[in-house]
DNA sequence: GTTTTAATTCATCACGTGATGAATTCCTCT
DNA sequence: AGAGGAATTCATCACGTGATGAATTAAAAC
C-alpha cells in the first residue's frame, strides 16, 4: 500500500531543488520547452508541482535556470581560441566534444532543441549564444567582416549538423564514435571553413533563396 | 464594425481545406507540433476550429497531411542517384536545394523541426525519412555496410547542418546565398563523405561517447 | 525556549486545449 | 422542385495547464 505523503517540511537536508533541476533538464532536452509541463517535471522528480513554483517562480525561470550552463562555454573555448590557426579546427572540435560529453549535456541538448524553435526564448538564446561563441571562435582570424561571417556560418553549420546527429538524433556510428574518430572525420572540414581557402564563387548570376522574410538578423 | 459571421455553407467554391493546410504547414514549421494549437491554425486560416476537425479528423491526421510532401522526395533524388559517382555530391546537393526552395519548403521545415523532437511522430518520421532518403543516396556506392553507414551519417550530418542553418535558423550569409555558392561551399565536403577517402582512425583507444541509452537504432 | 524562516503539500482558480454533436445554409443530383 | 450531402458555425464537454494562497511541519536564529 502506498503511504500517503505527509505535509510540511521533511527531515534532513533537502535535495528537491536539484532533483527538480535534473528532471527539468532531462525533460526539456527530450521534449522541448512547450511540450514539457511543470507537472510532468514534478512527477519525474517525485515532488509536488507547487514546489516547482516555490523554488523557481515560473516555467520560464525554471528553463532559464536549466540552460544556465554548469560550465562556462566561453572559458572552455578560450583555450581553443589560443591555439595557432593551423590547429584551430581540431582544438575547437575537441573543446566542444569535451563540453558536450560532460555533465552539461542535458542543458546543451535542451539549448540546441530550443534554439530550433521560434519562440521569444529561442531567438534570444540563439542570438546570445551565437554571438558569444562565434565571436570567440573567430577572434584573431584574418579576413574582412563579410568573409568572417561566411566562415563562421559554415563552421556553425558543420558543428550543428554534428551535434544534432550525435546528441539529438543519435545517428550511428556518430553516436558511439570516439572523439578521435570524430576529429578525424570533421576537423579537416572545420579547419577549411575557418582558415582554408574559400572556393571560387565568381560566377554567381541570380539569387533564388528562400525569400526576404528572413528578418531577424542573427549576425 | 465587424459583421457577425453567418452560419452554414458559403457561396461559391470553397478553399477552406487548402487554407487550413497552408496555415497548418506554416505554424507547424514555425512553432513545432505540440506548441501549435488547432485554434491558432483555425484563426490563422480565418475559419472555425470545428472545421479543422471536419476536414482532418484530428490534430495528428492534420499533421500527417501537412508533411505529406507535395513533391515525392524519392523522385527528386532519383536523378541525383543516377549521376556518376564523381559528381554525386553536387547532384545530390542541387536536388535537395531545389526541393527545399520549392513550395514544399514549409512542409520540409515542419518535418525537420519535428524530427528533432522525441515524440512518437518524430521518431517514426525520421526513421522512415532517413531510411528512404539515405538508402537511395547511397545506392550503388562501393564499400561494405559499416562503411556506408558511416558515409551516410557524415553526409546526413552535413546536409542537416546546412538545412538547419539556412531554413530554420536563417543564418546569414547562408540564407541569402545562391545555389551555386552553396554548392561551391558544401559540395566538396559532401563529395568527400560519399566517395572520398575515409580518414585514418587506426589509433582509437577508448570509447567515451554519450552512453548506452542511444537505444533506437535509426540504421 | 520561542520566534522566524524554509520546505512541503493541498485546494483551488481561470484558461486553453482537443474533441463532439447538433443546427444552419448552400450546392448538386435527380 | 425536391432530396441528400457537403460546408460552416455554435454550444458544449472533460481535461490538463500554469499559477496562487493558505496550511502544516521541520530547521535555524535568537
Amino acid at each position: 500500500m502506498k503511504s500517503p505523503p505527509v505535509r510540511g517540511r521533511r527531515q534532513g537536508r533537502s535535495t528537491s531543488r536539484e532533483l527538480i533541476l535534473a528532471s527539468a533538464r532531462k525533460l526539456f532536452a527530450e521534449r522541448g520547452f512547450t511540450a514539457t509541463s511543470l507537472r510532468e517535471i514534478a512527477r519525474d522528480a517525485g515532488v509536488d508541482p507547487a514546489l516547482v513554483h516555490h523554488y523557481f517562480s515560473g516555467k520560464d525561470e525554471l528553463f532559464n535556470a536549466c540552460v544556465e550552463l554548469p560550465a562556462d562555454p566561453g572559458e572552455v573555448l578560450a583555450d581553443a581560441s589560443k591555439t595557432p590557426a593551423a590547429e584551430r579546427g581540431e582544438a575547437l572540435l575537441r573543446a566542444l566534444l569535451t563540453l558536450w560529453d560532460s555533465s552539461a549535456q542535458p542543458a546543451l541538448v535542451a539549448l540546441l532543441r530550443s534554439a530550433t524553435g521560434s519562440t521569444p526564448q529561442s531567438s534570444l538564446v540563439r542570438t546570445v549564444l551565437f554571438k558569444r561563441v562565434l565571436s570567440q571562435v573567430l577572434a584573431g582570424l584574418p579576413g574582412n567582416d563579410d568573409e568572417l561571417a561566411l566562415r563562421g556560418s559554415l563552421a556553425a553549420s558543420t558543428v550543428m549538423g554534428l551535434m544534432m546527429a550525435r546528441y539529438l538524433l543519435r545517428i550511428q556510428p556518430l553516436t558511439s564514435a570516439t572523439h578521435d574518430e570524430l576529429v578525424a572525420w570533421f576537423a579537416p572540414t572545420l579547419q577549411n571553413h575557418l582558415i582554408g581557402p574559400l572556393p571560387d564563387t565568381s560566377n554567381t548570376p541570380a539569387r533564388h533563396g528562400p525569400g526576404p522574410e528572413s528578418a531577424d538578423g542573427v549576425f
